[in-house]
DNA sequence: ACCTAGCACGCACCA
DNA sequence: TCCCTCGGCG
DNA sequence: TGGTGCGTGCTACGCCGAGGG
C-alpha cells in the first residue's frame, strides 16, 4: 500500500506529499487526456517552490476561491509573501485590488464591519448577515484596503481529481481519512487502472455532474418556492430549468455506463422539479428519456393526472415487463388491478402479522423497545435490518467483489467495483460466482470462509458490511440455521439487482436455540412499503419464519386530562 | 458514491 | 450569555 | 378507517473554534 505520514509534527507538509502523488499518479496515467497548456500548467506547478506548492494545497482544500491574506497562517509555510508571490507569478493565484467591494464586505465579520462603523452609519445593528452584504454594498460606505487573493486554475486541479477518483465527491482528504484508518480500504490492483481513456468522454461526465449540481439548486429552489410562493421567483427558475433542460447532452457512446448514470439521474433530476412547478409535459418528455426507477412510475402518474388512461395503462404495463424495481411494480398492478377494493392487496401476503400493545417511551427507537420488550420474554433480538444477509453476502463472495476485473478499479481508495451495480456485473465474473456457490453448498467451507474473511477483513469498506453493526457469532449463528437452498435463493435474488434488493430486509432478527425468526416492527403511523413486502414474502416463501409487527401505543388512561 | 440512500414519520386527501 | 452551525483539520 | 401520495428529517470520522443569532 502507500506509504504517508499524516503526522504534522513529523512530516509538516504530509498533505503535499498527497497533492504529489495524486497529480504524478494522473501524470503518468492519463498524460494523453490532458491538453498541452494543461501539461504545461502541471510542470509549471511541480517546479514551483515547495512553500508555494504547499500553500496552494492548502487553499485547494479549503472552501471558495477568495481568501483573505491577513487570516492565513500555516507554521509550515515559511515565507508566505513569498509563496504568494510565486503563484501569482505563474497564475496559480491572482491578487484581488479594489475590484471587488462584494468581497471586501463579505470576508469581513460582523465584529470588523461594527468596529468600522459600518453597521452604526447604515442602521445595520440588528440586521442579519445577508442583509448586512447588501446593504454595506449598495451604500458603498468606505472601507479600509483588504488584501485577497483569488485562487486560480482550480478547475485543472479538480480534473486532476476526477481523473484521479472518477468522480466529484472525493478529494485529497481521502488520504488522511485512509492514512488515520479512520476508512480502510481493500487493496486492489492498479497495475493498468484507468479511470478514464477518452478525454471527450471526461469532459462530457464532468459536465454532466455540474449539470447535475445545478439541476440540486433547482430542486432547492422549487421546493423553497412550494412552501412560500413567490410569482417572480417562479418564473425565473422555470426559466433557468428549461434553458438547463436543453442543455442536456446527448451521449456519443452510449456504452459508457458512468456517465449513462449520470444523465439518468440528471433527467430523473429535471423531471422532478418541472413536476413541482405543475409543467407536466416537459416532466413527462424528461422522464421519458430514462428508464431508471421512478422514470415510468412518474411518467404513468402524470399521464393519469392527464387523464391519458390507455397511455398510462401501457407504461404500467411496461414497467410490469421489463422492471424489477418493487415501487414501481407494486404502482404499476395497483393501476392495472383495477379499481383498489379495501382488504385486497395486490400481491397476497405470505409472512405472518402480529400486534404489540407497548407502552413507548421517547428515547429509544420503536425497534429498540420491541427488542426490550422481547429480551423480558426471554428472547434474544437485534436490530439487523438490510446488514444480515447482504453481510453475509459481502463476505463470503469478497474476493469475488474485489476480483482484479480490468476496469473495475482505478485508484487505492475503493469502496467498490466501477461495475458493481451495472447489469452485466454477474456476467463479467460468472466463472467465479458459479465455483463460489459450488463451494458454498458445503457448510464447512460456509463457515470456514465466514470466519476466515471476518478476520481477514475486518474494517475493510465493502458496501455490503457493516462491521459496528454485526457479530460475528451472529452471522454464524444464521449460516448455521438457514438451510443452504434458502441461502443461496436470497444471494441470487440479490444478484440479480444489487442496487434494488440490497435493501428491504425487516429489522430484527429474533434468535433462539431452535431457530430464527425475522420480524419487521412498524410503529404507529408506519406502513410497509414495496420492497419490505417483496423480500418479507419472499423470505417467507423460503421457509424462514418472517412477521411484521405492529406496534400500538399503550394509553395511559390515568394522570393529567386533556 | 454525503452533489446520496434507506428508513421512519407526519400530514393531506380520498372512498 | 449560551447555543448552534459550519468549516478546517488530522 | 385504511389506503394512498408526498414532503421532511435523520445519519453517515470526530474535535475544535469562529461566527452568527
Ligand atoms: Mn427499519
Ligand atoms: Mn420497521
Amino acid at each position: 500500500m502507500l506509504r504517508f505520514s499524516t503526522d504534522p509534527l513529523a512530516n509538516p507538509f504530509y498533505y503535499l506529499d498527497y497533492l504529489d502523488y495524486l497529480l504524478d499518479f494522473v501524470a503518468c496515467r492519463y498524460q494523453k487526456l490532458l491538453h498541452p497548456r494543461e501539461q504545461e500548467y502541471l510542470i509549471n506547478f511541480q517546479y514551483l517552490p515547495k512553500d508555494a506548492r504547499a500553500l496552494y494545497a492548502r487553499l485547494l482544500q479549503r472552501k471558495g476561491n477568495y481568501f483573505r491574506v491577513d487570516r492565513l497562517e500555516y507554521r509550515e509555510i515559511e515565507d508566505l509573501d513569498r509563496a504568494i508571490e510565486d503563484l501569482i507569478a505563474q497564475q496559480f493565484l491572482s491578487s484581488i485590488k479594489g475590484q471587488r467591494p462584494d468581497l471586501d464586505v463579505r470576508l469581513r465579520t460582523k465584529a470588523e464591519l461594527a468596529k468600522l462603523g459600518a453597521l452604526e452609519a447604515l442602521n445595520l445593528k440588528k440586521a442579519s448577515r445577508g442583509e448586512i452584504d447588501e446593504a454595506v454594498l449598495l451604500k458603498n460606505y468606505p472601507l479600509p484596503f483588504l488584501p485577497i487573493i483569488q485562487l486560480e486554475r482550480v478547475g485543472l486541479f479538480e480534473l486532476c481529481q476526477y481523473l484521479f477518483f472518477g468522480n466529484r465527491h472525493q478529494n485529497i482528504s481521502e488520504f488522511i481519512t485512509a492514512d488515520l484508518g479512520i476508512f480502510r480500504y481493500e487493496t486492489v490492483d492498479l497495475e493498468s487502472a484507468q479511470a478514464f481513456d477518452d478525454r471527450s468522454l471526461v469532459d462530457a461526465c464532468r459536465l454532466v455532474d455540474h449539470m447535475r449540481g445545478w439541476a440540486a439548486l433547482l430542486d432547492k429552489e422549487s421546493r423553497k418556492l412550494n412552501r412560500d410562493p413567490d410569482t417572480e421567483r417562479t418564473t425565473a427558475l422555470a426559466a433557468g430549468l428549461r434553458t438547463l433542460t436543453a442543455m442536456v447532452p446527448v451521449p456519443e457512446d452510449t456504452r459508457n455506463s458512468l456517465l449513462l448514470r449520470g444523465l439518468d439521474k440528471l433527467h430523473l433530476a429535471l423531471g422532478q422539479v418541472h413536476e413541482r412547478l405543475g409543467l407536466i409535459p416537459e416532466a413527462l418528455s424528461c422522464y421519458q428519456h430514462t428508464e431508471r426507477a421512478p422514470a415510468r412510475e412518474r411518467c404513468a402518474r402524470l399521464l393519469l393526472k392527464q387523464n391519458q388512461y390507455p397511455e398510462a395503462r401501457v407504461v404500467c404495463e411496461q414497467i410490469l415487463q421489463h422492471s424489477v424495481d418493487p415501487h414501481e411494480r407494486a404502482y404499476a398492478s395497483r393501476q392495472l388491478s383495477g379499481p383498489k377494493r379495501t382488504g385486497e392487496a395486490s400481491e397476497t401476503r405470505r409472512f405472518t402479522t402480529e400486534r404489540l400493545i407497548l407502552a413507548l417511551t421517547e428515547g429509544p427507537s420503536v425497534e429498540q423497545q420491541v427488542i426490550n420488550y422481547l429480551s423480558s420474554q426471554n428472547q434474544l433480538a437485534q436490530h439487523t435490518e438490510n446488514h444480515l444477509y447482504p453481510g453475509l453476502f459481502g463476505l463470503f463472495f469478497w474476493d469475488i467483489i474485489f476480483a482484479p476485473i480490468a476496469g473495475a478499479f482505478h485508484h487505492p481508495f475503493t469502496r467498490q467495483p466501477a461495475d458493481l451495480f451495472e447489469p452485466d456485473f454477474v456476467r463479467c465474473r460468472s466463472d467465479l460466482f458459479r465455483l463460489r456457490f459450488d463451494e458454498l453448498s458445503s457448510s464447512r467451507f460456509r463457515a470456514a470462509t465466514l470466519a476466515q474473511n471476518w478476520h481477514a477483513k475486518k474494517g475493510l469498506s465493502n458496501p455490503f458490511v457493516a462491521w459496528h453493526s454485526l457479530e460475528l457469532d451472529t452471522l454464524e449463528y444464521v449460516v448455521d440455521h438457514t438451510p443452504w437452498p434458502a441461502l443461496k435463493a436470497i444471494f441470487e435474488r440479490l444478484l440479480s439487482q444489487l442496487q434494488t434488493f440490497r435493501s428491504g430486509f425487516p429489522d430484527l432478527l429474533c434468535m433462539t436455540a431452535e431457530g430464527y425468526r425475522l420480524i419487521e416492527v412498524k410503529g404507529p403511523g408506519d406502513r410497509l412499503q414495496s420492497h419490505q413486502t417483496a423480500w418479507l414474502n419472499f423470505l417467507a416463501d423460503l421457509g424462514i419464519p418472517t412477521t411484521v409487527m405492529h406496534i400500538e401505543a399503550l394509553i395511559e388512561t390515568s394522570g393529567k386530562s386533556g
